[in-house]
DNA sequence: CATGGGATTGACT
DNA sequence: GTCAATCCCATGC
């Protein structure tokens, strides 16, 4: 299996973020399949770009191919991979996986859910509980997808051509009609409203 | 300098 | 369905 290079990245972010389904996110040996993205552009308002250039979005605006990570609501990480060219503002978030290896390391990072060990379709299945199960935090921020530590691999056989439906994003206050939301037809691990 | 608002999750009613 | 946790940073005075 082989990395995605950045040229991968280097194209509109509507085109990146389907194409990232069926991919894999590998960190220190915990990895699984992306099942639901989203895109985010400068053009429009729920962007974190839309502001213009600040140092919290400086990495946003970086080259393609980075990994934009950042706190949402003061205490999750959230991944996301840098497109377009460099100077523009756009990236997809990745929102949810497969687990495929390391899953019960990935349990042990997410804890207990209700009391009890999490699930296999609970360690995933969310923006928040991917970055917690894989490990990733913010001093990732700005490191590349393509040399790691986190990296993002082309999809394999198994999901030559997905099935994948389109919706709206989830959880922001504007835009909201775009749909700029891509998910893995049916699978499980998409966090919910699944589509 | 003070304030307010999130690209969320889990616990509780 | 509702709500708190928790903190960075954009904005406004």
């Amino acid at each position: 299996m082989r990395a995605l290079r950045a040229d991968f990245y280097a194209r509109p972010v509507l085109e990146v973020a389907p194409k990232l389904i069926g991919c894999t996110v590998e960190h220190e040996g915990c990895s699984g399949v992306i099942v639901e993205t989203e895109a985010y552009h400068e053009s429009e308002p729920a962007c974190h770009a839309f502001a213009g250039l600040t140092p919290r979005t400086e990495v946003l605006f970086g080259k393609p191919g980075l990994a934009y990570v950042y706190r949402s609501y003061g205490i999750h990480a959230l991944l996301n991979a840098v497109c377009e060219g460099e100077g523009v503002g756009a990236a997809v978030l990745i929102r949810a996986l497969t687990p495929l290896e390391g899953i019960e390391q990935m349990r042990v990072r997410r804890g207990l859910v209700g009391g009890k060990p999490a699930r296999d379709r609970e360690l995933c299945s969310g923006p928040g509980k991917l970055t917690q199960a894989l490990g990733i935090w913010l001093d990732q921020n700005g490191t590349s997808l393509s040399r790691g530590p986190v990296r993002i691999f082309e999809r394999d056989d198994a999901w030559r051509s997905p099935d994948i439906t389109a919706g709206t994003r989830i959880g922001i206050t504007h835009a909201v009609e775009l749909p700029w939301r891509f998910c893995a037809t049916g699978d499980r691990n998409v966090s919910r409203p699944r589509l």
